[in-house]
DNA sequence: CAGTTAGTTAAATAGTTGTTTAAATATTTA
DNA sequence: TAAATATTTAAACAACTATTTAACTAACTG
């Protein structure tokens, strides 16, 4: 990860409906929610949605795959460790920042129903 | 940390002149640098700099003291740890995101001299 | 094939952000 | 106290962002 693209990244995520949208599809898992569910569950418009997408996407912090009529979103994971790498190395005093009590408290891995 | 916090910390970093000056305050360490100094060091108008500071300590992200008609700004530490938690917490699956390999390759710890 | 469903693209527009220039404030030095 | 230094504030403006409505494309279904 490049100071260009964390900034990219930072920017894509610093507005609350695609933070939203991505914390979505993170707790979705690897499988994603289709546009239509997530608009549902966020409650904006498909075009909101979509260029919303299209930012994360532009960003390269999700990942999409169509399914018939149905296009499915799915965070990419390892864009999102790059980013928390490179903030931990660059803008932590290059100790690391948050290591511990990383065992999730709240958002219980309840992926996949 | 919560979202709305994690909305504008993001935000203000999610820009070339505020990222930058924020990792060189980080780099300069608990006293940080006078405005002129990172002016300086950034290739920027004090106009541009003040503007842009603000939206780092509007976030939260950096502190000033005044000394004589030196102001220093300084990063705040736990802001940017609360940061990183918050990203490892909730964007990247409640799992840890990137614990490993912290004991950073490029800027070794060299906090409180 | 006609209709419906899922989603994107386009265009218009209001609001926000970043840069610049000029003016103002505060503090030190002569 | 006058001048110089360090920095902020104000105002103007171009550039970008987010939202809305309407129109469009593609895939399934009857």
């Amino acid at each position: 990860m490049n100071r260009g693209r964390a900034v990219k990244s930072l920017a894509a995520l610093a507005q609350d409906t695609r933070l939203d949208a991505f914390r979505l599809l993170v707790q979705a898992g690897p499988d994603g929610l289709a546009a239509g569910d997530l608009a549902a569950r966020l409650d904006i418009s498909p075009p909101a949605l979509s260029f919303h997408l299209r930012g994360l996407a532009h960003a390269g912090l999700v990942r999409s795959r169509q399914d018939g009529r149905f296009i499915y979103y799915s965070a990419d994971y390892d864009a999102m460790q790059s980013l928390v790498g490179f903030l931990t190395e660059n803008c932590c005093g290059g100790a690391a920042c948050a290591p511990a009590r990383a065992t999730g408290r709240k958002s219980i891995a309840r992926r996949m129903p």
